[in-house]
DNA sequence: CTATTGACGACAT
DNA sequence: CATGTCGCCAATA
């Protein structure tokens, strides 16, 4: 039985509609799912994502530019958005502003 | 109902 | 620029 609450399910929303190879953060997504202040709440919910392959909450990053964290890890984190063309240089997105997707 | 938690954010140091 | 502190919010216990 699944208890996928209001919540998350506007979150995964959202998340799909990341193009490939941008990026957006928990703090946006939370706006953007009318929620301002649950950035903190979003990451709980990407880490509760029971369907982790077909949900690109790699793409989900922190405000300042750095990974923020990830089920399997930040470095799995890093690898993927890499292979999406995100460079990332020292913990830090490089071109951030500008891969940045808004909704 | 209250207390705790955590993949965060803004600001101070 | 790196760390620390405090505020924030939905989900859980």
């Amino acid at each position: 039985m699944n208890k996928i609450s209001q919540f998350n399910k506007q979150v995964f929303r959202k998340l799909d509609k990341i193009p490939r190879g941008r990026v957006t953060t928990y703090k946006i997504l939370a706006q953007a799912c009318g929620h301002g202040g649950a950035a903190r709440a979003v990451g709980n919910a990407l880490k509760r994502n029971p369907d982790l392959f077909f949900r690109p909450c790699h793409r989900v990053v922190k405000s300042d530019g750095s990974l923020g964290g990830y089920v399997q890890g930040r470095n799995k984190k890093f690898l993927i958005l890499r292979r999406e063309g995100v460079s990332v240089k020292d913990g830090r997105i490089q071109n951030f502003k500008k891969i940045l997707y808004k909704f």
